[in-house]
DNA sequence: CTGAAAGCGCTTACAG
DNA sequence: CTGAAAGCGCTTACAG
């Protein structure tokens, strides 16, 4: 592998010049600079982004961590992200903790080891000291999803108007049972649930702790929460928050074998606006999120910190009502 | 940011003696790695990698060229491919080309910038010399598609034993007029439509060129088709080979609007398997692609090399028929 | 416009 | 078991 001092020995000048020929420096003549680049085409050479990192400039690496990239919702995220990027010259590592969250411990410590230049993290539950230091030194930025209890800046929707929406829609169409699905465990500072209860409340609607189910993952998660709502002997709801599509998908996909017509025996609510929304038979009412929005902003935040250039200001991030015909 | 040197002036050793330390030699007395240990953490020390790079070692971090990772095929082979890679030690940078090759030229040279080291390339239509020269050193691995002339190795399925196993079906069921999708255009390498040509021709059946739908990319592409199916004033086809679930899934739910019936009025084959194969309505009929295993042994056979290890031999990828509603 | 030299933060052969 | 010094491949003040 050629290095820079091959490439000044045959070009016949000093390493200086190369590296400034290289970097765009002004003040090397023509004549030089053609000599050097015939010089680097023939010995094939590539500069070694190591060397020079280690004399101070960035990796052009940023890192997302994520739950899981085959979760559609995160892989519109990454894909956004990772277009951003790549537009101002920085690649993208994926970094999944696979629910694990001591990962994120370990994947952080990439930006210590200079590995990475910046991390985006898309669904923090406990802000350590070190997180809130990297936020305030511009190297993390927080974006989808934090429920932990300080007040860190964070790019998302507003979760609580969008359950809102939502739950509003589900009462408007006359139901007054409504089970709400999460895919975490139940948190005091889970604002889409905040405003559903809120929107509920509104309406005089009193909620019941036996319709809340925790822990609902993905199309799975959505069948299990169907075939546990059939097997319990109360009164049973006459609609659902699915809190996501794939959710929403596997309740729709579950109910079929169950003779159960939706949205007549059951309403069903999905989130996000997933493209999987509109295959589904019947089609999935949901709540649009302009997810490549997000990723894009948490991108040129990121990368706009990284090197402190000004974040560029946005506008907030609205969400929709989507309606299909599943509620 | 504290650098080894400041760990040793703290510890009273010297500079060598710290890095054996990190790099857990022998020869280290008890005491002395005690006082090292207690120093980093005072200092909140971390080793610069990029320092260790340019010290011969690895970057550990490889990377994997894929076209979208909004496709659920990629996105479970990324995940697959992080989880692996991950347990070894190594992350991954994920290089979405969006069907603009060029870019892949640009991702390849991360090689030779030692920002990585080394790539998993998943759809491969040329190998330039300089990428069988990457492969010959063990920094390219080709995975899942390749569809040039030369004879490389590839870890993927056998895809003309999985459209020969898929259109054989097809045939059994009584079809004798079926279309082909495919997301790519034309080429003489496809070992897909081969196997799909020669089965055909097995049974007596002939291909009309009517019948070849190009450039048919996801659920978009998959509603492209049908209407264009149905604009046709020729005799349609009784069944599709979709190449993709998620093409099919768009057929499907094209052919609700046309008020089209599946699989009496068409039948619908799929392919790879996806979970929201089970979430349509009907159901996919689909060709099953261990494309967890696939991920793994790419992952393994890139590190391996990288690594200067044996690769280690694995079994075949074996496809099967999953026969769900929609043939 | 060009070059000699220091130094980024490590590892490793060499010497003790 | 420990340390002084060279060197990985660059960039950048300094000098000309």
């Amino acid at each position: 592998m050629a290095s820079i001092e091959d490439v000044a020995k045959k070009a016949r000048v000093s390493v200086t010049t190369v590296s400034r020929a290289l970097n765009n420096h002004p003040y090397v003549s023509e004549k030089t600079k053609k000599k050097i680049e015939k010089a680097m085409a023939d010995l094939n050479y590539f500069p070694n982004n190591v060397a020079q990192q280690l004399r101070g400039k960035k990796s052009k690496m940023i890192g997302v961590i994520i739950s899981y990239i085959t979760n559609p919702f995160f892989a519109y995220l990454v894909n956004e992200i990772e277009k951003t990027a790549l537009a101002k010259g920085y690649n993208l590592v994926v970094l999944q903790t696979q629910g694990n969250l001591e990962l994120e411990d370990f994947f952080i410590q990439l930006i210590s080891k200079k590995q990475l230049d910046g991390i985006i993290v898309t669904n923090l539950e406990h802000a350590t000291d070190n997180i809130v230091q990297l936020i305030d030194e511009g190297k993390i930025i927080l974006c989808n999803r934090y429920i932990g209890s300080k007040d860190l800046p964070v790019i998302q929707i507003d979760e609580e108007a969008a359950s809102y929406q939502g739950t509003k829609f589900l009462i408007e169409k006359g139901h007054r049972k409504i089970a709400f699905c999460t895919g975490n465990i139940r948190n005091a500072h889970d604002h889409r649930f905040k405003g559903f209860l809120k929107t509920l409340k509104e309406a005089g609607i009193e909620f019941s702790d036996t319709d809340y189910y925790e822990n609902i993952l993905g199309a799975a998660g959505g069948r299990q929460f169907l075939q546990k709502m059939m097997a319990t002997d109360t009164l049973r709801p006459t609609a659902v928050f699915s809190n996501g599509d794939e959710v929403a998908a596997g309740i729709i996909s579950e109910a079929r074998k169950f003779q159960l017509t939706i949205p007549t025996d059951l309403a069903v609510l999905g989130f996000d606006d997933q493209p999987m929304a509109a295959l589904t038979n019947p089609e999935i009412t949901t709540i649009h999120q302009p997810i490549e929005e997000m990723g894009r902003l948490a991108a040129e935040a990121l990368i706009a910190k990284i090197e402190e250039q000004p974040v560029p200001k946005a506008a907030p991030l609205e969400t929709r009502l989507i309606v299909r015909e599943s509620v």
